[in-house]
DNA sequence: AAACTTGTGACACCTGGTGTCATGAAGTAG
DNA sequence: CTACTTCATGACACCAGGTGTCACAAGTTT
């Protein structure tokens, strides 16, 4: 059983509605683009764009959302006996590295950044999979931090990002992003390991 | 013309409707608490509430709102030849305390935290006054800062303080703040001072 | 083809938030 | 004390984001 017709069409239909609505967002802004409107453009209804995303920030997301599981897994593919700090940089590194390579989502972080509300999205996502990138933090094979050491390093990492993203924006998009990324870390390396 | 009544009934008004927005809150929730329930306890109208708080989350925020403004007073007040990690440890601690101070504020932080919206609310606050916060790094007397160095600073000393107070939230309030923070600042010392 | 499941439109409804206007009270002259 | 201005309030209408419900039309299975 390979993947019916009805997922087939639901992930299209939502990867369109996410793309009609990020052209709006892009044209006359995020608050002034009515759910209504997106909805009419992909000639469905509101409460069907509703069935396609939980809310209207989450159409932004689309290529962006970077998955606390997905980091988590990444992590725990690292060597065992890395220092928990040059692991987080690896992971976040590609990770970055990944939202960045898709074009389309360049627009994307532009429109977030100048948005409270998807900002706001972006950090209540983040402090999500901060507790799960803590955990695996601790879980790994012969990891020895109490919880305390875990979430500090995390935090730590999430402000090495925020740094590089803040750099990148005010370079306006030309500055080498792994070369802010790396200096950030390098910068931070707490002294515990 | 030391203060007429309209400003004293103003904020005192301002003060209760708070007061009985937290109540409120703490009884049922935030979420399913409404504006009218809390104007209506207040013999007021919906209307009115949003006259004294721009939404309905400001109500919560009403002792604890740590400015902007505030911090960078502090900042610059510290002794110019200090390292800047060392100021921000100063300050930090001092904004923790008074906030810790007032008994009427714990409620409001446990609440803060269990409520997505509410903490959206305060990355929000948080993020504006960073942007703050390392300007004034940058601007006091002798410093050579970048702006990168200043943010990352900046960046760090939050998650400082974000690790620190989710090490006493996971002690239910027990452990002491003070230490806490202060060994998140020991631990995240960056490298360049 | 019949029976089942799932996506859809239509419609009603709730809540946060804003604009507007009339009214009455607080503050200020004369 | 009276007249004039200023400001807070209530009342009402309105908008937008979300959710519940229901009937219907697709897609899916036997």
């Amino acid at each position: 059983m390979p993947e019916g017709l009805r997922e087939r069409t639901r992930r299209a239909v939502r990867a369109e509605l996410a793309a009609i609505a990020l052209d709006l967002f892009a044209e006359r802004g995020f608050e002034d683009t009515t759910v209504e409107e997106i909805a009419r453009a992909a000639g469905l209804t509101k409460r069907s764009f509703f069935r396609y995303f939980p809310a209207k920030e989450d159409a932004v997301f689309e290529g962006i959302d970077v998955t606390g599981d997905q980091v988590v897994r990444d992590l725990l593919a690292r060597p065992a006996d890395e220092a928990p700090w040059q692991s987080l940089r690896a992971v976040l590194s590609e990770s970055e590295r990944q939202i960045h390579a898709s074009g389309q989502a360049v627009a994307g972080l532009k429109l977030i950044e100048s948005t409270p509300s998807l900002r706001a999205r972006v950090h209540e996502k983040r402090s999500r999979w901060r507790q799960q990138v803590s955990r695996a933090l601790r879980d790994r094979p012969g990891a020895d931090l109490d919880a305390f050491t875990a979430d500090l390093l995390t935090n730590a990492a999430t402000a090495a990002l925020d740094t590089a993203s803040q750099a990148w924006l005010r370079s306006d998009g030309t500055a080498d992003r792994a070369a802010l990324l790396d200096r950030a870390f390098d910068l931070l390396q707490p002294t515990t390991a």
